[in-house]
DNA sequence: AAAGCTATGTTATATTATAACATTCCAAAA
DNA sequence: TTTTGGAATGTTATAATATAACATAGCTTT
């Protein structure tokens, strides 16, 4: 791994959820990191290798939480809105049950987004203590 | 439906693509449309009502291409990076399976992504046609 | 008529991402 | 040892996507 490519690897796996690429420019500024483009080129770089994922739904990044994962399951993400963590896991059902219906019609999946969007338990049980007063 | 919105959605309705915001709003300036928000006003409404569906992998907005759409059913999409075409389907099991992945981890789902990048079956042929010469 | 709600319009600005070009660094060929 | 070629880096500028903040207009209910 490249200089910059460690910086921002190092970033994403202590952070606790998913980071924007200013997100990680402001974070590594005092560690030399200047301009968007020297963020964006790890990232493009991380991503590809499969360490770090993007999660569309928040424009944002996190380091890959599963030991083997640059193999060929899709990662399916879990976000709260509320203390905005990343769950990542995988399903073989799902997966190929998505390929399946790809197949069907011809079609050759590149690649696969799959994001839920919600409340995590934590947070659920958070907000109804909440509601108490 | 408000002035704005049925100018956004019949211009959704024709176009055989999604289209981002900014196409929207350079396709409506002869309509009256003159700012980014009202468009994202109106995008806001009709993704809120099911009418349209934002696809977050190119940040485009799609019409429904469902009837019952504003139902309880995930919508899975297909994206042809060649033609851009988005193909919108829904399958009960995977809905079921994802829905399950949560409820096992108390998570309380609002929303859901699933879209596939890849090519089309059309667009591979062309593709193989292309390399004979 | 007044009050309140929704839709609208407008300007400015925030956030996310890439283009274009210059420079540095290092490994491998000559 | 030099050179040369590729990858990484750095820098400035700008494109593309999205929202904040505030003003106005139109309609409906009291």
């Amino acid at each position: 791994m490249t200089q910059n490519e460690t910086l921002v690897y190092q970033l994403l796996c202590d952070a606790d959820r998913p980071l924007s690429a200013y997100n990680i420019l402001d974070a590594l500024r005092e560690k030399g990191i200047r301009a968007p483009l020297q963020v964006y080129r790890a990232l493009a770089k991380l991503v590809e290798r499969g360490a770090v994922h993007r999660i569309e739904s928040v424009n944002g990044f996190v380091a890959c939480q599963l030991h083997d994962c640059g193999g060929n399951e899709v990662s399916i993400f879990m976000l709260c809105t509320q203390c905005e963590r990343a769950h990542e896991f995988t399903d073989t059902s799902i997966d190929s049950r998505l390929q399946s219906l790809g197949n069907d019609r011809g079609f050759q999946a590149a690649h696969k987004v799959i994001e839920i969007t919600g409340l995590c338990a934590n947070c659920q049980t958070a907000e109804t203590a909440a509601r108490k007063h």
